[in-house]
Formats: structure tokens, sequence, C-alpha cells
DNA sequence: AAATCATTTCTATAGTTATCGAAATATTAT
DNA sequence: ATAATATTTCGATAACTATAGAAATGATTT
């Protein structure tokens, strides 16, 4: 099952449980199988609507009906009602809600914001967050496992903005870039 | 807590959920928390709809903001999430949804349709739930605990209905009814 | 086969909600 | 204080859904 039909499955679910009617009827068919007739009857609405929330509920395969004499009775499912609440109990199902890959969405947005044509930075951004955003971009024009010495740094970082000593600094402070204290080497440190 | 109070908490919760951004913004809160100008640029909504989403998760105890520095860090309730799927796990739970009392409107549609205005039988339902809703009507002109001959029995049916003994037979049928084999007597059946 | 009855499907309408853009509010930095 | 920035609120619109009544379908009885 992939994540995209997790998602609509859970979906469904609570679409399925989001109306105050067809709790209604999740309660009655809980305490016994009732018919159409009944259970339009009990909670006062038309069996036409009645019908539309059993036919939802019975999509969500919350509900099922057989057939006996005149009636259609139907019954809850009460495992699938189980099922889901206890996957919402598990942590993983929760995290997977939200397709992991589409996370750089705010990332383009931000470069867009702070970059022109040419990729050149033209102004920083004053939130942490954003700069990160611009850091990570700029620190992917050094190769990473080479060690480079200040002056190739500074030409490299040159190609994005004047101010390279404010990128050399942030990208040390933001742990992208390391140094040696003595002989000024600087490399690019391995995203984890 | 009410029955009411139970039923609109749980429909409040499912409400919550039961749209796919809000969905996807659980998931992406259950990652690690984030700011609203986050949040809405990775879902590709607009801000004012994403505060929308998070008043109405906040409404429903699922999310809460911190602020931090310019930023507004919204982050997930866990704890909320799994107590409402532990409720739904508990089968008395599900059995409350719909008020215990509200059960004779069903009954009372039923006796509208066959009763005329003095209260007599007009004609007899075809189908068996019906049949007993005019039954358990009838019934009640009997004193529980009392005994009756039959010939008393007769009297007092003849103020519902002509067919005196048809009644007398689904009396017994349905066990609303008791009779004793050799002296024909006959009493109510206290319901359980 | 015809008749009866329960249920579903169709059609239309009213109520709700998701969405965005603009204006207002709140928070932090200068 | 003033400016900059993030968030919320407001107003309007579009999409969705609950609802009822009428017509169609399906099932059961005679």
């Amino acid at each position: 099952m992939t994540t995209q039909e997790q998602e609509f499955e859970l979906l469904g679910f609570f679409k399925a449980l989001a109306d105050e009617n067809r709790l209604k009827i999740i309660g009655l068919l809980a305490q016994q199988p009732r018919s159409v007739e009944e259970l339009s009857a009990v909670i006062g609405l038309g069996m036409s609507t009645t019908s539309h929330h059993l036919a939802r509920l019975a999509k969500a395969g919350l509900v099922s009906a057989r057939t006996d004499r005149h009636y259609y009775i139907y019954s809850l499912h009460t495992d699938t009602l189980k099922d889901m609440s206890q996957r919402l109990l598990q942590d993983e199902q929760i995290r997977q809600l939200s397709e992991p890959a589409s996370s750089d969405a705010y990332d383009q947005k931000v470069l867009s914001s702070f970059l022109d044509g040419e990729g050149r930075v033209k102004t920083f951004p004053a939130q942490d967050k954003k700069l990160q955003v611009i850091l990570r971009y700029v620190v992917k024009a050094f190769e990473p496992g080479q060690r480079y010495p200040e002056k190739q740094v500074n030409e490299i970082l040159l190609r994005f903005n004047e101010d390279t000593a404010f990128l050399r600094r942030s990208l040390i402070e933001y742990r992208l870039m390391g140094r040696e204290g003595g002989g000024g080497a600087y490399w690019r440190i391995d995203p984890d």
C-alpha cells in the first residue's frame, strides 16, 4: 500500500465519520442491526437521505447490508472502526501522512525569493530558517571530501555574493563547513 | 460529561481531520514543529488558508503554537490523537453515540400510520417489525402481574380491533403475553 | 405475472467550508 | 518609535455536501 493510498483511506474514514447524523447511525448500529426505514425514523431524516449516509459509510467499509424479508438490514463493521483507530495509535502511520519528498517546496520558495536569475544571492534573509536554505544552496558549490584554502573559498563564494566574509562565517556557524585552525583549510561537512 | 458533549467532541475531532490538507499538516507536524510560512509553502496553500486550517486543528485540541523569534511554531499534540483513538476502541463509547431515549421516534411513526383517532388498530402491518410496535402498544392495556381469563382478554382486545383471535395469537407468539395451558389464564409478560 | 413495499438513484436546493487576496494585528529588529 | 516581517482576520467566491421529494430499481408475496 502506497503512502497516498494510506492517506486516502484514512481521509475517507474521517470524512465518513465527520457528520452528526452518520455518527448517530453508527451508534444505533452498534446496539443492533437495523433497516433503513427504522434508522431514518429514529434519527428523523428522509429515507433517501439516510440511504445516502449509509452509502457513504459503506464506501468507507464501516457498514454493510444483508437482505432480510422486505428489508435491507444494515450492520456495523466494528473491526474496521477498531483497525483504523489502532492505526492512529502508531506513530509511523501519522508521520507518513505527508509525502516525505515534498519538503523542498519550502526551500524552492525561499530560493526564488532571494536569488536572482543567475543564481546569485540578492540579499540575505534575516530569518535563520531562510538563511539556512540559502547556505545549503551555496555549499553545494564545494565538493565533499575536498579541502580548500581560504583564498579559493573566497573565489567560489564570490560567485554568489560580494560579502564573502559573511558567507564564510555563516557556513561555519551553521556547521555546513569545517575549518582547520592552523593552515586555514576549509572543507564541506556532509549532511547526515 | 453528557452524551451530547461526548458526541460533539468526537464530531469535532473527526471534522478536524476530515480534510486532505489538514491531514498533511498533521503529518508534517508529527515530524517536527513548523511555522505557518513553512507549512503553507510545503503543502502549497496560501498562508491565510493554512492559518485557517491550523485554527481548526487547534480548536479540536490537536495542535498548539508557541512563539519563537519571528515565527509562531505549531506543534502536534500527539496525546489528543491517541486519547481519541483509544476512546474509539471502547465499545461503550460507540454505543453512546446516539441518545438511547430517541428510539421511540420509529414507534411513533408506525403507530400514527396504523391507529385511527381513537387509538384503534386500522389494519395490521404486514412487517414483523411494525406489527411488534402495534402489539407493544396494545399490551399496555393489561396490568403486569395480573391474571386474565380468556373472556376478559377478548373484551379488552376488542377495544383495539375486531380480530381479537389474531391479536391474542400474536401477543402470545411474540412473547408479550403468557398463557396457562389448563384453565385458560393469560398474563402480561414484563419487558426486560 | 401482478402488486406491494423497501431501497436506491436522480434532480434540485440550501447550507457549509475551503480558498485566496487584502487589510488588520502582533511581534521582533533597528 | 519606526520599520520589517509573520500571522490572523475579513470579505468574497467557488467547491462540496446534506437534504428532501420524485422517479426508478429491486425484492417479496400472492
